[in-house]
DNA sequence: AGCCAATGTGTTACCGGTAACATGCCGAGA
DNA sequence: TCTCGGCATGTTACCGGTAACACATTGGCT
């Protein structure tokens, strides 16, 4: 065995001794002050090392007032988007040298109650991961005076937010439609009290009108698979094309078309958001816009450091998304005898 | 605002002196301690939020020598097995007034590593999920003289360890297959050095072994869906049922099929392995074997929590997985004229 | 030479809790 | 009535660090 069985935790004092130095040289080694005698410091480091030591964060919170540790509140982890997002968090934080701590909105946990529940364990920012269009307010009056960042597709005035672009997201989908030569798009949304959802929509929506089409009234789904069979098994005959606001409803909604005996993309074409891992084969492969999510962690956490340590940050920052283009969608063809 | 602006916070002393008490008091009606007359409780719970006090967690931490946290080294997140067992892992410990701080062994992050960055920063116990062979090994080695917990598998003597019964979930789709009457039946395996990978291997030999067939070579894949296309690409004619090892994979396999004009499950039958939310969907909908991650991770927490209050826990527990069928799993048809 | 700033280190108090032991009070049993 | 044990509470020390300030030494500049 490499470690000594139980090994006796050692501290700050029985390094000080060992070196014969003050604790408080010690504590200077650790934290890289500038003014430590070369020699000083390497005789402390090689106590450490002997002895084992590891700084005891519990202790080093107390005194500081810091914990290095980011609490966030994520709405959805279930889904894609917010699920990726909050890993890429924690990465980036671990990379930084912050702990995160999170928590999930799902069930029966308030944005109250979660702030409540993290701010009990002590935090030096926060962050919100949410699509949702109340939550800000709710967090605004839960507010806990911590330094605090939202992921949202909405800019605040008053507050840091970071995003994937939505509308420019869904600028690429509706263009690449269009240039596709459709013009009768049906969009299955999320659901309404997602602000990315709506984002989608509208701009979905003005696509249309900018082109002298009048929208179809959109089909609300619950960015379930489910909900996108659904709303495939509904899907008008004369539609051309299908602008789905996720993946997954996509492939329900590729489900339901092909049951139907409707080709894709032969007879409707589809495409998704977010590019999750498996949209390339799905049946057939999907065309999508693919959201960065590594990328808006990264930002996020960075956003959060740079604000934490007083430097001047944009309080609006976005990630640009990709067009994926792959088999299900292409050009606009007549559909053979239309019924009645 | 419902919250004073900049609440100074409060600490226990404060408390003790407004409601007339010693700190300690204080103490006790936090920690619920049993000799505290009723009427002192009320007080001090009344002062409590008239202070609106919140106990420092860093200093309970300090006084204690207890985080309340548990670090969990998660290998291979991004799969949908690991990463579901964290998400149910962390709210059964919230349920529980435990923190998470997970680590991902993905990248260029050892085990020792991981044990070493999260031992830095306080930890109760350690819950360790890892599908790998040699994860284990190289655990103990970085002991960290913690309780310990492994989501594996493999039973360990000397450990506690849990999984999803993942012999019993092979044979679940085995049994299926062969009750179909298929006997030509391929198995596309997860990469050799994952265990859950070898069981599911190794239950398909037997079972066709028992039954006085040989089984083919396995072809090896790697969980993602492009593996499985590969796989599908190169699927022998005359095999008449694939069970693969994952439904990422199994999806896979149908898109190559099908582009290659073989018709699932008419022609091949093909069974996957988790149940993923999107598995009822694909085209054909998938039959599948469910594994209960969310059960998985209560399961942990209830076992470490109870070997942290040294209670008696058995060194193994198991998950049942169970069977889900849809329309990817058919009878055996002979194929039509073989080529050659 | 004398002064001052920078450098390197030490002393002391304090962060906000918990542990361990001490104390006063009260009722039950001898 | 006295004693003893349990209940309710208080006192003191300590957990393992950091902050703030003090102090000694050194070297550059006037």
């Amino acid at each position: 065995m490499s470690t000594p069985a139980s090994a006796p935790k050692a501290n700050i004092r029985q390094v000080a001794t060992l070196a014969g130095v003050s604790h408080m040289t010690v504590s200077r080694v650790i934290n890289d002050h500038p003014s430590i005698a070369p020699a000083t410091r390497e005789r402390v480091l090689e106590v450490m090392r002997e002895l084992n030591y590891r700084p005891n964060s519990a202790a080093r919170a107390l005194a500081s007032r810091t914990t290095r540790r980011l609490g966030v509140i994520v709405d959805s982890v279930v889904e894609y988007g917010p699920g990726s997002t909050l890993r890429a968090l924690e990465d980036a934080a671990h990379d930084a040298g912050y702990t995160i701590s999170s928590i999930a909105l799902d069930r029966a946990m308030t944005p109250h109650d979660a702030v409540e529940s993290l701010a009990a364990i002590g935090l030096d920012a926060l962050c919100l991961i949410t699509p949702r269009v109340d939550s800000i307010d709710l967090l605004r009056e839960g507010s806990s005076g911590l330094p605090t960042l939202v992921v949202t597709p909405e800019p605040e005035p008053d507050m840091f937010t970071v995003s994937v672009d939505q509308r420019g997201g869904a600028e690429l989908a509706m263009r690449h439609l269009t240039d596709l030569g459709h013009r009768d798009i049906l969009h299955v949304a999320g659901p309404v009290d997602w602000l990315d959802a709506r984002a989608r929509e509208e701009v979905w929506r003005e696509h249309l009108t900018a082109l002298g089409v009048t929208p179809r009234p959109v089909v609300v789904g619950d960015w379930t698979s489910d909900s996108g069979y659904a709303a495939g098994l509904a899907l008008p005959d004369d539609v051309t094309a299908v602008f789905a606001a996720n993946d997954p409803m996509a492939l329900g909604i590729i489900h339901a078309l092909t049951e139907r005996g409707v080709r894709v993309p032969d007879d409707v074409s589809v495409i998704g958001f977010d590019d999750v891992p498996d949209a390339r084969h799905f049946l057939p492969p999907l065309t999508t816009v693919r959201q960065d999510f590594r990328a808006l962690g990264r930002l996020s956490v960075e956003t959060l450091l740079a604000e934490l340590e007083g430097a001047a940050v944009p309080h609006r920052a976005l990630i640009a998304p990709e067009l994926i283009v792959r088999g299900s969608t292409g050009r606009v063809r007549s559909r053979g005898p239309e019924p009645s």
